[in-house]
DNA sequence: GCGCGCCAACTTCCATGCAAGATGACATGC
DNA sequence: GCATGTCATCTTGCATGGAAGTTGGCGCGC
């Protein structure tokens, strides 16, 4: 019997390949990083972490080297992996990139045409309303959630595929500062109007306002946020 | 006799370790696809690659994982390496993310203190002022090389390091493009003019204006380069 | 001529072996 | 105590082989 190859129709563009062991321990070990089972300045061995997943050394070190291009690791030679950690001075880069790249996106999405700024806009502005759910609700998780979801979505209906690799890369590094400031976090109010904002300049056609508006969003952000790992000591993380 | 590890103290932030063999495979392959001796398009086998680079499969197997991070081939499993074509679409997201990533960073340069600006700025105009003299001359490769090193130095004044990485892999991917349409390209004293201007703009600390004038000359080159690209019907190179 | 299945050739995926680099402990000389 | 040389151990870099997926050609039935 032939197999059935399904092609799903991803909307995202997913690749067509069913995981290759490779595949695998790319996805375990950025996971476990995001989520800092793998702590930062841990150093492991290829072969003990071949060992925990349950394959040889030659998957994980692949998995390794596109771990190290994504920012996430540095491959030691003969000594191992080791997992980056974040200093102030990261974040600074990490928001400058978000600062320009997001500030553009929002400016493409602002010169689509009407039916299409409609839909991004509206799209934007249901997570804005998830994330005022959620902050009424005091669900913490769910905000970050909403609110991640809002700027993946910004970046999304840019339609530009290097600039959504981009911003993944550096949502992954991002990501277990995010987690751990989301507690620390003041003002989640302004957060929401600056995205009722950035929508509404986007649904006008207004693009030097989005532009400006997803800049100061940003801005903003990094002015609270980095005093906070300053008071907090947060040197690495 | 104790080996002699010489530990030069490189500019840039080189990497530390002398080249391994994945390391040469990677500079070889990301080489001949720059200067297209490895044609996009072109379908190679790791085996084939290997026997011309004298090493074995696994060293170009890794480069090769490498050279897909950085969106310059595809690896197709059990298939082969193809070398991916550019295609107009992708100059168009190409240069939305350097408009977004350089507009940020002369924004960022002309912000440094008044010392760093102005060494910053004299380093721009003596990179103009070789673009002026290639031009003078007739000498169009070497207008190029002064054009890339204007842009390469004004993201490497910003200090920023994941800015650095991006356009890197940007300008890696758009090389054989900028080549072919070098020679194609009017307006070579606009450019000139454009980059005193941005210049100035960061000597006078005039952030806006910086971005501004960064944002507007790729603007402009990029209006100037997709009909131009569109007229000679080059629709993969 | 045309569609279809089968097969040989080709290719990578992954495991494993060997050699060599890196490290830390320890003995040695001062 | 301190610096240094030596060595056992740990670790990866790279080569290679077996297994399995992919492809294109060829013959067969119609």
């Amino acid at each position: 019997m032939a197999k059935a190859r399904v092609e799903a129709g991803t909307i995202g563009g997913n690749r067509d390949r069913r995981p290759s062991l490779v595949d695998d321990a790319y996805a375990a070990m950025r996971d476990a990083i995001r989520e800092a089972r793998l702590p930062p300045g841990y150093q492991a061995s290829e072969q003990e972490i071949a060992l925990r997943l349950g394959m040889s050394r030659t998957p994980v070190h692949e998995a390794a080297i596109r771990l190290q291009e994504d920012g996430l690791v540095r491959v030691l030679p003969r000594r191992g992996i080791r997992i980056l950690a974040l200093a102030p001075e990261d974040m600074r880069e990490i928001y400058d990139v978000i600062i320009a790249i997001e500030g553009r996106a929002a400016e493409l999405v602002a010169t689509l045409s009407g039916p299409e700024r409609l839909r991004a806009a509206d799209d934007l502005d249901a997570h804005t309303r998830a994330m005022e759910a959620a902050q009424a609700a005091g669900d913490l998780p769910a905000w970050g959630r909403a609110d991640a979801a809002f700027h993946a979505a910004l970046i999304g209906h840019a339609r530009n595929g290097r600039m959504s690799r981009i911003v993944q890369a550096i949502n992954d590094q991002s990501h277990r500062a995010r987690m751990l400031t989301l507690n620390l976090r003041r003002g989640l109010e302004a957060s929401g109007a600056d995205h009722r904002q950035i929508a509404a300049a986007i649904r006008a056609g207004e693009s030097e306002v989005a532009l400006a508006a997803a800049r100061d969003h940003r801005l903003r952000a990094r002015s609270e946020l980095l005093p906070l790992l300053a008071d907090c000591g947060l040197t690495h993380l």
